[in-house]
DNA sequence: TTGTATGCGTTATCAC
DNA sequence: GTGATAACGCATACAA
């Protein structure tokens, strides 16, 4: 067994063709004849060659390979993100660089960076701490195309030119939760969340404006600085004291964690307290009680995305920014005071 | 602003040099003048020169590159592996081509020839159905180290040569398990796991030995096909005529979908019957009953895969194969009889 | 200390 | 129909 790679001119001197033929035949350009066409077909797998993508995306100009960054995989929420992107993507014939952003700078930075080496033709930012001008600079010399979901500034660029985004309709989520939740005979409403994202903010002042507009008063805000038990124990305990009818989530995950140390200070959900999440993670169906949240349709905007971030880099116009729809989904958690 | 990308040769021919001073100047070389030096990384800097790592791949013979294969993303457990996998990676200068394998026959030859196309420098397989010796051929062209965890035939290769390997102590997680559920003064237990990948096998069949080890009988084995609320429907039913004292699940998210089941079919965990998961997802300790399980360092098996890859890839000797210890975490899903 | 020439694996242009 | 040949962007052996 050789222990070099079997390349184009491997394939070419043993079918006795040159290496454009041979280029030619594996592609199927129709000006090759059917009899060496099948002929190099035959010497190249028995040869085991396989084509450089790397060398082609050399003279190509367009490595057919997508960057992906992320928060945080971990999270299931990001997990579809990125399994539903990198699945349309191959579909489409494009190889998918994964990294996650951590919200953290300067790792976004080598992230973006690494994109740009690669020479990618695009990349998805599923969330970025970055400034918008800070990602187009690090991006720009590769000229990749490239989209932004979940920051507040939301927008696509190609070469600096503002585009399409993909977003789930948060505001519309946070509205119905609020109207669910006076539905219940609910007066008060707490909002608890983590980290400072921009999603977070759009659905902690979504609610509040929901809740100002259907009367249920000002919205008491909990942060948890780190998705971490003691945290979220020292929020139980101020709702505890303040006894809210209902403490709406940031997400699933934080509901989840919320209703465990709610347990452990001895309130119950929904007897003492309703809560809501939002994501309609796998975890909301099955959760002890079965968590009330909105549904985001993640997988959707995951390929929408890919698919609107593909369509771009083969030159079509973008299409328009789309504010995807949510739903309510009422289940065990919430209940009428 | 140019529309070209900017190369090597841009930068040399604006600092009125030769590439390959560029080149040395840029990575450091210190056969390059101090002067030079300055002046060419300033002049790249002001152009916006990035390296185009495709083409320094090319000549180098090597992509600084690696493919990862992971079942399911989706799952929290693939995500941690995922990610700390990833960090790693970048932390070591390497870039990582990630793809779903979905426990697709077909979708994983298509992802292993994606990997060797690109010819990355390793790939590992964090599970795969494909035998041995077809990923082996998959791969051989693009002379790929490459390292599997959780096939039944746990090896890594480097041009067909074995290798070691990480991996959980199933075996001894699942011994673990059956002597608590023991001490807890069980004598019957059930498995119910989903799909028939080699980690369920493993565990399943410790279970079994562990239980014959120690006088709790036959384990009746329940698998639901899909990982759907109908299946464990189903099996929640079927608990509820068996009435074993506990049910082990091949993983967290079995157990936890398992419980709901149990609680729609109305019996209670753990008072009716015992629920045990594996893997100890962040779930698993919040969930309500918190979920007694075996914690399994994820991101530490991980860690060492990308560790023993990159090594493996640098020409370093390969460690021997690790099985890493797990610890039982009992909680409220077990209780005596 | 720096420049020249060559090659990495592939595709495209232009001959034949 | 098929074959030379010149890029693509970079790094290195060898000169200077």
């Amino acid at each position: 067994m050789s222990n070099r790679r079997v390349t184009l001119g491997d394939v070419a001197r043993v079918a006795a063709v040159s290496a454009a033929t041979v280029s030619r035949s594996l592609r199927g350009d129709p000006q090759i004849s059917e009899p060496t066409r099948l002929r190099v077909r035959q010497v190249a797998d028995e040869l085991g060659y396989v084509p450089n993508v790397a060398a082609r995306g050399l003279v190509l100009q367009q490595t057919q390979t997508l960057g992906l960054m992320t928060p945080d995989v971990t999270d299931p929420i990001h997990g579809q993100v990125v399994a539903e992107f990198q699945r349309y993507a191959m579909a489409r014939g494009f190889s998918v660089i994964f990294a996650n952003g951590l919200r953290d700078a300067d790792n976004e930075r080598r992230v973006l960076r690494t994109f740009a080496s690669h020479y990618v033709d695009g990349v998805a930012l599923m969330g970025s701490v970055l400034r918008q001008d800070e990602v187009l600079a690090l991006l720009a010399p590769s000229k990749a195309t490239f989209m932004v979901s979940e920051n507040l500034r939301l927008t696509s660029f190609r070469l600096e030119l503002p585009r399409g985004c993909i977003r789930a309709d948060d505001a519309a989520g946070m509205h119905a939760v609020a109207e669910h939740l006076v539905g219940l005979g609910h007066r008060s409403v707490a909002f608890v969340g983590t980290n400072a994202c921009a999603t977070q903010v759009i659905r902690r002042d979504a609610l509040a404006a929901a809740a100002a507009e259907r009367g249920l008063g000002d919205v008491a805000v909990h942060t948890v600085k780190v998705h971490e038990a003691p945290d979220f124990l020292a929020v139980a305990r101020r709702l505890h004291d303040d006894r809210p009818d209902a403490a709406v989530c940031y997400d699933d995950k934080t509901a989840l964690s919320l209703i465990d140390a709610l347990r452990t200070v001895g309130m119950r959900v929904p007897d003492d307290v309703s809560v809501a999440g939002f994501d309609d993670t796998p975890m909301a169906s099955i959760a002890n009680p079965r968590l009330t949240t909105v549904a985001q349709p993640t997988a959707e905007m995951a390929r929408r995305t890919a698919e609107m971030l593909i369509a771009s880099i083969s030159g079509q116009p973008l299409a328009d920014s789309q504010l995807l729809p949510v739903a309510l989904q009422v289940r065990e958690s919430t209940r009428a005071r």
